[in-house]
DNA sequence: CCGGTTATGTACGCTGGCGTACCGACCGTT
DNA sequence: AACGGTCGGTACGCCAGCGTACATAACCGG
């Protein structure tokens, strides 16, 4: 748990590896993801925007090393380099992007699909076929049923398109999951694409 | 329509009265609302963030009156007046908020809560009980069925909640419809308090 | 007043995902 | 070797919302 929300932000972290939820607290249903953050970004944009506190909740899904820097550090960098701040700001723009999609996603798109894309998603940060993922905690990320996500995942796997083994999944044909996942992936892809180009 | 996804911004919008909504094209399914804009905010934030272009398409959704500047304008402003740069960038910060919300809401809350959800947000940003709104218009902002909203409008409306008539919608008692709406109206709210307080 | 058009009401069968519950498999511990 | 805990598989009834289709009602121009 890297941010409670309502509290100060003090750092902001840069993630090398691993992977960071954010989600969104709900009073009257569970809690819901609304975005990950991986190597492509960072997490406590808000301070470069001038909040200084979260208003969502930021957990560390899946363990990794991340750069962790004073939220003044950062403050200071952007005043100082405008280079960084142009590009933190173009970070911000994609974030808001990704944000959108997710909502259009979560509107329209099936279970498998969204669980597809989210795999694919997890995979491309963590940088490698095979991480740590129980069902309960999928389940959770996608905002859905535990038994939901067996059923799914039992369906991906009979399709040969993942493996799953007590908290470990691995991903076994990438193409082939692009393929059940939906439009999102890529689209949120090509629009982190383009910060960094 | 206001903009064309994958067109360069030239203006930015700062709705005086009337409604703006943020549309995420989807090439799989119909178009789903990502989020509305009012008085409260600007259409074109993008510009500020240093992003020429847009991703997603703009529709001005009720019509209204709204202050159109030259991106050029408002980035030279910006530029100059640190006070108008913060309060932007305050803003963006609050955009996410909400489009994490709706991302959210998307996922957990029926029909019926959002439906009350988007009339109230409605309501404020017009800063008017009645307004032209077809079911038809209110089924694809919420992206469901012409005939889901029928059911559930008539159901809000035999509740006492609402009138309806031909196009125009009014709302009767605010106070009712709060109590139907999910959460989300109130978060939403206050965040948007917060950027111009 | 008529006919076309737009807006709303209603019906019916279908299905994805839900809530709940139970069971078996595997795992580390004692 | 037995045991409690975690993880995954499966079942069953349920319901919100879907796709489709058709019917009425209000409005508008001629």
């Amino acid at each position: 748990m890297l941010y409670t929300a309502g509290r100060d932000i003090t750092h902001v972290y840069f993630p090398v590896s691993g992977m960071i939820s954010l989600v969104v607290k709900m009073t009257d249903a569970d809690d819901v993801e609304a975005t990950t953050i991986g190597n492509e970004g960072l997490l406590g944009i808000a301070v470069i925007l001038g909040v200084a506190s979260t208003t969502m909740e930021a957990l560390c899904q899946i363990a990794g090393r991340a750069l962790r820097v004073p939220a003044r550090a950062i403050l200071e960098e952007t005043r100082r380099t405008p280079r960084v701040n142009r590009l933190l700001l173009r970070y911000a723009e994609a974030m808001m992007v990704q944000l959108a999609q997710h909502a259009a996603c979560n509107r329209t798109h099936s279970i498998e699909q969204r669980c597809a894309r989210w795999l694919l998603m997890t995979r491309d940060r963590v940088a490698s076929d095979e991480f740590p993922l129980t069902q309960q905690f999928l389940a959770q990320m996608l905002g859905v049923r535990r038994a939901t996500v067996t059923t799914v995942a039992g369906a991906l796997q009979k399709a040969g398109l993942i493996g799953y083994s007590r908290g470990r999944i691995r991903i076994v044909d990438e193409r082939g999951l692009e393929g059940v996942a939906c439009e999102c992936y890529d689209v949120v892809r090509r629009v982190m694409k383009t910060v960094t180009a």
